[in-house]
DNA sequence: CAACAGTTTAGAATAATTATAATATATTAT
DNA sequence: ATAATATATTATAATTATTCTAAACTGTTG
């Protein structure tokens, strides 16, 4: 649970300028126990709701990748639909539930990170993520 | 190496016409000695450079997207943008080069799949997926 | 061949995202 | 504090990928 003064100087470390269209977004983002998925749309709907005055769409898309240049959000491709980012920007792995859209968080405990055993030549490894799509089994007992 | 008349038939026998349209994509798609990986616009460039008819680019979109629920094809997110297509429909991993945008192959021998040690309850897993990203590295020596 | 269902097509529609350029705000220098 | 500068916001237009529509066409079946 930040306060705006430390969005404030979060930002301003980070070469933001603490405007208050950015903090109302670290506050609907960060300001919060756990992390969580969402897309651009989600974002602007949760900030009109609570917002009297709107911040415009073009602020919200300007400010998350913003967010993500600086290391504070993660951007996530499961569907080519639209874009999901992720609070969470440690590694981790995802369940993606077909049936719902929804993004589940799991960690080394559920999915070990796998090893790469030989990588391409030249290149560093900035990532290694899994992705593990479910559905309801529609496929009844025997 | 397949034929035409092979292509006829494998259409055939998934309730698919063998239409001049379909034939040839399976041509652009299948007569090769590699799987590779695609957009929809590669393809529609691939197609048109090799035809004096065009394929128009709806048809495109349907064709691939029956290939796909036919299981003759799979689709890959890795960016947001766009859609990537894959003719290797085997259970792989992939490299993505983030340099060039490019999505490689890799088999259990260089990424062993890892284990889900559990499942979300009610759900069957209907995929498992590693993607590593991967670029050159900036960071010099020391 | 006739009839029908399935397919293709051009173009319009939609939806996500990015670009533009004028206005406003935050920071810095005076 | 004020002025100058750099950066950010905004409404709106543009772009891009993809899907929809409805008319024309083609493959299949009898
Ligand atoms: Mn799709
Ligand atoms: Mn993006
Ligand atoms: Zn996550
Ligand atoms: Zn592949």
């Amino acid at each position: 649970m930040l306060k705006n003064a430390e969005f404030t100087n979060k930002l301003r470390s980070s070469g933001l300028r603490p405007t208050k269209q950015r903090l109302k977004i670290c506050e609907v983002l960060f300001n919060r126990d756990h992390t969580f998925h969402f897309t651009i749309n989600d974002l602007a709907k949760n900030i009109s709701r609570e917002l009297n005055e709107k911040i415009s769409l073009a602020t919200v898309y300007n400010t998350v990748h913003a967010f993500k240049k600086k290391g504070y959000l993660k951007e996530i491709s499961i569907n080519s639909d639209k874009s999901y980012f992720d609070t969470n920007t440690t590694n981790h792995h995802h369940f993606f539930d077909e049936d719902t859209n929804e993004l589940i968080d799991c960690d080394d405990k559920i999915i070990e990170t796998p090893k790469i055993k030989k990588n391409i030549l030249g290149k560093k490894i900035n990532s290694v993520e899994v992705l593990v799509k479910v559905a309801t089994d529609n496929q009844n007992q025997k």
